[in-house]
DNA sequence: GACGGTAGGTGTACGCAGTACACTTGTCAA
DNA sequence: TTGACAAGTGTACTGCGTACACCTACCGTC
């Protein structure tokens, strides 16, 4: 009886429960503290259930970035390529900040899934829809890169940054002296890019902009390339390089 | 006695035997096989006493990262900021092609070494000393991301690739009809990429030039704001951005 | 209504990982 | 001779992914 009633409590599980639950936990809890143990203890069940929905740890990665991918907005119609573009590499942007740990994952994925593949080929789609030249979109879509998911591997991920502002105040003057004798140019740099608030060191730059700088330093240098018709066949022709 | 010779055989580790002996199994048998026990087995020892040289696998891996940095040439001198740069990114390059594992490992730490930091500071004093402000440089190095170390991320990592030529003739025409089917644009590229040899898809592309193509187009970018004076001040002046 | 197949969940167990902690041993200065 | 200290050892713990045999609830068929 006790058990008819936990049974029909219990929504059975599926491929779907089991991502969508995997995904909600790596937001909470980081993804190196994802695991199979700790991902069936969340849906209260045995961790082997799990293997009934997903081949493996591996298999429950690759769906996981599927549904992040899934969450990017379709490319809008009519706008141009240059626009189309840059809306959906926004879109995909956002995409991948609500997950921050979707970046490492699809970075790590050794085997393209299917939803990856059709991002791609759909981006592809928007440069040839553009007049881009097959060979021009092809190089483009390498100088892209990772960018294309609207990420950047950021610089300053914490140059031992973190736990600065609990570090008492003498503790931080010396930090900043070492720096300024060792990394003089990192200190310039940095010091000038939070003149407007946030720490001494990085996490003063605006995020946003930074990307979209170097995008549209990227798209611009693509028109340029397409209007003068650049074409890698022309690289034989003895421009030095070394 | 037989402990005796022993002992004068053995030669004693150190931090530096530990790293290298790390450096070169890891390009042997992988970053992911990469153990404490795998190291220390190597290394004729008990897996703790890897411990007396390094705190943990983090910091080894740390470590490790520094070596390879060290392998980066120095910057060449009196060429100007733009061949300057681009000789130390190929420099770099080089240095991390050799360790195919040391991308992946650089990308994942997670605390800054100084060597790392070392890097990133003289990267910037290229920068600066071609004439660059301080402003610039800053937006400069968020551009180049990390592409500054010499990689970028692939494209075409392994679209079920690599066993493809491994496959029968009539399963890769199957393959290569369900590709033309759901992912066209990806087709043509690839196989317009890949004209003069290599696989079907993916890997007929020469990732060197790829690499320089997208170095060269960031360049001549970063060139032509400087010479216009770009800062990112002049941002609120209302060009659009979404 | 009995029955056998099947999908979904369970329990136990294995090997491998990183590493804490207490120990021996080899070396050298006093 | 001693005794401190650095280097290496042995044992053991926890957590991981997952193979494999098992149970059980539900289904359509007879």
């Amino acid at each position: 009886m006790t058990q008819q009633v936990e049974a029909a409590r219990r929504v059975p599980l599926s491929r779907d429960r089991v991502l969508a639950a995997a995904v909600e936990l790596a937001d909470e809890v980081g993804i190196e503290a994802l695991s199979m143990r700790r991902l069936a203890q969340e849906l209260g069940v045995v961790p082997m259930a799990l293997y009934k929905h997903v081949a493996n740890k591996e298999e429950l990665l690759n769906g996981m970035v599927d549904a992040i991918v899934a969450e990017i907005d379709p490319a809008v119609r009519d706008a141009g390529w240059k626009r189309t573009v840059r809306l959906r590499v926004l879109s995909a942007r956002r995409a991948l900040l609500q997950h921050r740990w979707a970046r490492r994952v699809l970075e790590s994925r050794t085997n393209t899934t299917p939803a990856v593949l059709g991002y791609m080929d759909s981006f592809m789609g928007m440069f040839l829809a553009g007049g881009f030249s097959v060979n021009l979109t092809h190089h483009v879509m390498h100088a892209l890169g990772s960018r294309m998911w609207g990420f950047t591997q950021e610089l300053f991920d914490d140059p031992a940054n973190e736990n600065f502002s609990d570090m008492a105040p003498e503790a931080q003057a010396a930090m900043f002296r070492e720096m300024a004798e060792r990394y003089p140019n990192i200190l310039k740099v940095a010091t000038a890019a939070s003149h407007d608030g946030g720490s001494v060191v990085g996490q003063g730059c605006d995020d946003q902009f930074e990307f979209e700088f170097a995008l549209d330093l990227l798209l611009d240098g693509f028109e340029r390339l397409h209007e003068q018709g650049w074409t890698s066949e022309k690289r034989a022709d003895g421009a030095p390089r070394e």
